[in-house]
DNA sequence: TTAATAAAGGATAAAAAACTCTTTTTATTT
DNA sequence: AAATAAAAAGAGTTTTTTATCCTTTATTAA
């Protein structure tokens, strides 16, 4: 495994592709979705309602439906989806699996593995959804194969 | 979960808790070594079991048996024991879930997930498994609780 | 040479994560 | 109003990870 769970890899990966197809108003479906970011389509629908229940992406149901994200919701930070889908494991736990990460009973790799969890924390809170949207368009990054 | 498989995290106590244990020549068995890193005594015999296969660690059946370093073993870098648990994604792979890291067709986090991906490796690669003897010694590191 | 000790090995179980299928609800279009 | 489109919801199934238990094998020591 990576540091994210698969469930969180695609939901940041379609939380992009959502930003990115409807960044000038319209709608996208789970179909599409899920063959834009290659993942299976009931496991990503899932995902994707759970983010829709916690308010994180907008959605709409019927003829023309689909999900997107209203203005503000593009703003928000990357690190509000891994927490939501994994919880926030990846900002405060100890790297070795200790019930917890102490600054005052800490593991032999405390000190620089904060470093690095600190340094995940800010690409994830510094890093909008609606950020790469340009980098999409221009085919400069991908989300699939 | 964290970075790591909870198996890896085990996986890297005990071994930090064996080197500290038998710098001096002795061995130790599984019993205090669960007990020293908190982790299901069974569960941890089998993945020593399987770092004892691969060579990683050395160990010893019968009265006063248990597992133990040689002298070369304790330079091991502890890169080599999550390779050998978690495989070399933590190392190589994408941080979105692509099949494949790439710099051709990079995912948007590539830039900087690289760079962390980098120092991750760093560490455990420069981090060799009898290190923390003297820091486990004086108590100021933990490896359970 | 027997008894005790400790890891190795094999088989199984429980829990969590990943994934599927079917029905229901809501909205749109005709 | 009827037909249709699409997400929501609910109820599974499958696979992987985590964990337990029991038997066998090797080693030591009395
Ligand atoms: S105690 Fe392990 S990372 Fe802080
Ligand atoms: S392509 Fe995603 S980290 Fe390199």
């Amino acid at each position: 495994m990576g540091i994210f769970s698969k469930t969180c890899e695609y939901a940041m990966r379609a939380v992009f592709f959502i930003a990115h197809r409807t960044a000038s108003g319209g709608r996208v479906g789970i179909k599409e979705i899920s063959k834009g970011i290659g993942s299976p389509e009931a496991f990503l629908a899932k995902i994707l309602q759970d983010l829709s229940r916690r308010g994180i992406v907008q959605s709409a149901k019927g003829p023309n439906g689909g999900f997107y994200f209203d203005k503000s919701s593009l703003k928000r930070p990357l690190s509000d989806i891994v927490e939501a889908v994994d919880g926030d494991g990846v900002f405060v736990g100890c790297g070795l699996g200790l019930e917890y990460c102490s600054e005052i009973s800490p593991c032999p790799l405390h000190n620089q593995f904060k470093d690095i969890r600190n340094q995940i924390k800010d690409l994830l809170q510094k890093t909008s959804i609606g950020e790469f949207n340009e980098e999409l368009n221009l085919g400069l990054t991908a989300l699939r194969k």
